[in-house]
DNA sequence: CTGACTTATTAAACGCGTTTAATAAGTCAG
DNA sequence: CTGACTTATTAAACGCGTTTAATAAGTCAG
């Protein structure tokens, strides 16, 4: 076990830091005053951190307010290049990445062929290679279509190199750069809760309908859920008729005359009418390229004939891959607030 | 708002207090140094604590170890009888109470006919009389059939007089003990969780069959899960076969030939494999008087047809009444433990 | 039964965030 | 343009947990 002797005034140091960045970057600029009263800090505590973040460079002195009777209190900006993110997508068909910085903003977007089937050294020497012409990168987050717990990728089936690697630590041990693993709808299910602004103690499920079969990422209150196997999520295998399951449902041949959507409705509205039941989740959220957004009604009205109509969830779409990065980057900034003052 | 101006030192010592209390109950006694090794404070500040705890007759020296080469460490152990906790079970046809001291043995029982057809004031009445002849009672924890969230009751049908009453605060402004109200069957989940000393990220569902209708507590990570409109747990609505939810196929009319437990059998096994799929639990538990042991292995065998077998969460029967006593008794005895010394 | 050695406990100095007092830098009426 | 009044910032004193040094209380070989 590492040495994790740390002091609780270290950690306290660590807090406070932290909790001025998320604050300076949610306000985008703010007095000392206005960021005391936020935090619960006291003036001289939050004098000395901005005085210190100031002269690194991490937070710059964007003017002066007007007065408001007595003396013009000086208004902090965060810079938001002061540190950058670095997201790669790991997938089947193509490697993205991107370089962003605290506010999200894209630096430079890259585009490999699939590394997945490579060694892991193809991976470090991205990383690498990008760190070197950008020494600001701070942060790695990587998505890929595996389960992962702590960094390891417990289950990736069809990609050996991979299987079993705690990935966080293989990144963090050669490179020294914090490094966050995800698998990619959970980073859709964090990405989307950060778009929406949502609070803690939310709960969602994002459902991917996907070529190959369903899948789904969770939140319940506000945490991703993963399961004992890592199988949560896989709702393909929910008994839904005397002799269906969801994919079968789904995919399978109904015989006849029914129109083609129809069965999918009903399908995806027992799936609905299964997770309310079960979790009464505060949205579920399919993907727009998916389904039409005319069928969500469709949805609503027939989920509503299995559950009383009160509980079930807000039903939305949104864009995968664009929840994906977002998430990607939301993990990302969560390891730069969280890092030590130079 | 109310004035939650408290200083970072006044948390702190709250939280050094708390955590001297629970390791000492947890490890039964206790020396300064295995204490200051355990929670990670310094010896001085364990020791300041602990002479204060000790004057106020809230731990007492419990001898001298053996010498391990050198001076000999005094031990240390918590007084139980020190507070006390009262639980309360708020059910249709009675109302049971016990006084617990801080291990959670049974000071004393009782029994009244059901109260929650009557005002809040005879709940009030109740516990003012038991607090007065045995002032240690510090917390009161209530469980109630219905749905709560920070005391608060939002829905309990057919009791108008607690529907939408803030129990806790009610019971707090009047008698100024800490309290905490919850749901029965969430209750259970929180005392299976305590009794097999489950840690945190563990996800389970309690079902309890029922005879006007099936019914399940959950927690997620080791939290309970509520959901938007407090329906979570509601599985009685969930669509199993073409024309059959949960419930009807519980208890519907299945037009004869097969075995009365059969389709029981088949319906329980569909809801465990649909729960795997979604949360993928690691304990799912039955009600020992709903369901003979031997069912166990038939639903196990069964819901292997549905979902890949090594997924399936680890079946098990419990005592509800037993696991709602003990979920209150615990979060009582969190309220115990979170007090000010005096 | 003494002195070298352990281990537990107590006492003093320190570090760091908070509280409170002092100072700096504005506004505005007359 | 001055003085009463605001508001922001800085400086000094304080509180409390930690670190480090000193002391207390044992063991054990010879």
């Amino acid at each position: 076990m590492a040495s994790d002797k740390r002091l609780p005034s270290q950690q306290l140091k660590s807090e406070i830091i932290r909790s001025i960045r998320t604050a300076l970057l949610e306000l985008g600029r703010a007095t000392k005053a206005e960021l005391c009263q936020r935090l619960q800090y006291s003036f001289p505590t939050i004098s000395k951190f901005l005085m210190q973040m100031e002269e690194a460079g991490e937070v710059t002195i964007s003017g002066l307010d007007e007065s408001s009777g007595g003396r013009r209190a000086i208004r902090y900006a965060y810079n938001p290049n002061y540190r950058l993110g670095m997201a790669i997508f790991l997938e089947k068909n193509e490697t993205n990445y991107t370089i962003y910085n605290c506010i999200g903003e894209v630096i430079k977007e890259g585009n490999l062929p699939s590394i997945l089937e490579e060694d892991v050294s193809t991976l470090v020497s991205l990383i690498e290679d990008e760190k070197k012409t950008n020494p600001k990168i701070q942060s790695v987050a990587i998505g890929v279509p595996g389960a992962v717990k702590h960094g390891k990728i417990f289950l990736i089936p069809g990609y050996e190199k991979y299987q079993n690697l705690n990935l966080k630590r293989c990144i963090e041990d050669q490179l020294s750069i914090p490094t966050i693993v995800e698998n990619d709808m959970n980073a859709a299910v964090i990405g989307y809760m950060t778009q929406k602004n949502l609070k803690e103690n939310i709960s969602l499920m994002y459902l991917y309908l996907g070529k190959n079969g369903p899948g789904a990422g969770i939140a319940v209150n506000g945490e991703i859920v993963r399961g004992k196997t890592f199988f949560s999520g896989e709702v393909q295998f929910i008994p839904q008729y005397d002799n269906r399951n969801f994919i079968e449902a789904l995919t399978g041949d109904h015989g006849g005359s029914s129109m083609q959507s129809d069965y999918k409705v009903d399908a995806i509205s027992r799936l609905v009418a299964t997770i309310t039941s079960i979790l009464n989740p505060h949205y579920i959220i399919f993907c727009e390229d998916e389904l039409a957004p005319a069928l969500l009604n469709q949805i609503a009205e027939c989920s509503a004939t299995y559950v009383p109509k009160e509980h079930l969830p807000e039903l939305a779409v949104s864009d995968l891959k664009c929840d994906y990065l977002i998430g990607l980057q939301s993990l990302g900034l969560g390891l730069l607030v969280s890092q030590q003052i130079d």
